[in-house]
RNA sequence: GGUGCGGUAGCUCAGUCGGUAGAGCAAAGGACUGAAAAUCCUUGUGUCGGCGGUUCGAUCCCGCCCCACACCA
C-alpha cells in the first residue's frame, strides 16, 4: 500500500502530443486526486480542438483546473498562472495530499515552482502607446528608445527581440527603473513537495503522433472553430499554432493543404522548443509514455523519505 | 516537329558584365522572469541539368543532348 506523503504536487511535463494527458489522468485516478493544467492555451474556453483540450470524457473522469477557465479576452500571463494555480492548490490540499499538475508550458511550470520576481504593474496606456509606436517605427524605433531609456538592458538584453524590448520599455517608462533591476532571481520557497516527471518518446514517434493529431483535428472540424474566431484573431490567445495557419488559408494566402502542412511543421518546431526548455531542468526525471508505474514509484519513494 | 522560357542548397528563387555562389522557408542546435503554442540567436560545399568547345580560368560565352513548362503546328 502506498502511503501518500504530505502535500505533494507531481508535475507531468513534456512536449506536445507526447501523451501527457493520459498519464496525468491515470495518475490522478490512482491517487484519487485532481489535476491542475499548466497550459497557456487550453485555459481559454473559446479554444478547444486546436489546442488539444482533453476530451469531455477525460474531463468528466478527473476534475481539471485551468482548463477552459478563462476567456481569450482576458490577459492571461505566467504571473496570473502562478497566482491562480497556487490558490487552486491551497483549496485542493484541504481534500487531497497529492495533486497532479500537467502541461507543456515551461515558463508557467517554472513560475509555479519557483515564483516570478515582483515587478510593479505597468500602465495600460503606456503599453498601448509602445505597441503603436513599434508598429509605425519598427524595431529600429524600439532599439533607439531602449538605448536612451534603459541603457543597461540595451547593453545586456536582447535587442533584436521586439517582445522583450517592448517589455523592457514599458517597465522603465512605468517605474523609472530597468526591468533588469527587478530580476532578483530568488527562488520562492513552497510549503509542499514537488516531483517533476518528464514524458518522452523517440523523435520519429513524436512526429508521427503530431501528424496524426493534426489530421484528427481537421476531421474534428478545426476549420470551423477557427472561422468562428476570425473576429478575435488579433488577440494574443490566437497567436497559436493551428489557428494562425488557418487564418492564412481563410485569407486566401495559402491552400488548405499548405495550411495543414504548416500546422504540422510549426507543431514539430514547438515540440522541439519545449524539449529544449525541459531538458535543461535537472529536477525532471524522464519516463516513457507508458511508465505510469515508474512515476508512482517516485511518489512512493518520497513517501518513504518522509517516514524517516 | 518548330519557337519561346526555364533547369543553381531539402523547397521557392536571386546572382555571378567569365575569377567555383546567396536569400527566404525547411532542417539541426540554443536562449527564455507579466505575449511563452509567443519571441529571439547560431549553423549554408551545393557535380550552379549532362557532354564537349573557347579561355590562364566557365555555373556564367558557344555547340550538341536530356528534362520541365508555355505557345504554334
Amino acid at each position: 500500500m502506498v502511503h501518500t506523503p504530505s502535500k505533494t504536487v507531481i508535475i507531468i511535463a513534456g512536449p506536445t502530443a507526447v501523451g501527457k494527458t493520459a498519464v496525468a489522468i491515470t495518475l490522478a485516478k490512482q491517487l484519487q486526486t485532481e489535476i491542475i493544467s499548466a497550459d497557456s492555451r487550453q485555459c481559454y474556453a473559446e479554444l478547444n480542438i486546436g489546442v488539444a483540450r482533453p476530451s469531455a470524457d477525460e474531463l468528466a473522469s478527473v476534475k481539471h483546473h485551468f482548463i477552459a477557465s478563462h476567456s481569450i479576452q482576458q490577459e492571461v500571463t505566467a504571473a496570473l498562472f502562478e497566482e491562480y494555480a497556487l490558490q487552486e492548490l491551497a483549496k485542493l490540499f484541504l481534500k487531497h495530499k497529492v495533486v497532479v499538475m500537467v502541461g507543456g508550458t515551461g515558463l508557467y511550470i517554472k513560475a509555479f515552482c519557483e515564483g516570478l520576481d515582483i515587478i510593479p504593474p505597468v500602465d495600460a496606456a503606456i503599453r498601448e502607446a509602445i505597441i503603436k509606436e513599434y508598429e509605425n517605427g519598427g524595431i529600429g524605433w524600439l532599439q533607439k528608445e531602449i538605448a536612451q531609456k534603459d541603457p543597461t538592458f540595451y547593453a545586456s538584453g536582447e535587442i533584436q527581440n521586439p517582445q522583450r524590448m517592448m517589455r523592457a520599455l514599458e517597465v522603465v517608462e512605468s517605474t523609472g527603473q530597468s526591468v533588469l533591476s527587478f530580476r532578483k532571481g530568488v527562488k520562492a520557497q513552497r510549503d509542499f513537495n514537488i516531483i517533476k516527471a518528464g514524458i518522452t518518446v523517440p523523435k520519429e514517434t513524436l512526429h508521427r503522433q503530431i501528424h496524426t493529431r493534426v489530421d484528427a483535428m481537421m476531421t474534428a472540424c478545426l476549420l470551423e472553430e477557427v472561422r468562428s474566431l476570425l473576429p478575435y484573431r488579433h488577440l494574443n490567445a490566437l497567436q497559436t499554432v493551428g489557428y494562425t495557419e488557418l487564418f492564412d488559408y481563410l485569407d486566401g494566402k495559402i491552400s488548405l493543404q499548405k495550411a495543414i502542412e504548416d500546422i504540422k511543421t510549426h507543431t514539430r518546431q514547438y515540440a522541439k522548443r519545449q524539449l529544449t526548455w525541459f531538458k535543461r531542468d535537472e529536477d525532471i526525471k524522464w519516463f516513457g509514455a507508458g511508465e505510469v508505474g515508474g512515476i508512482m514509484g517516485l511518489v512512493a519513494k518520497l513517501n518513504g523519505l518522509n517516514m524517516q
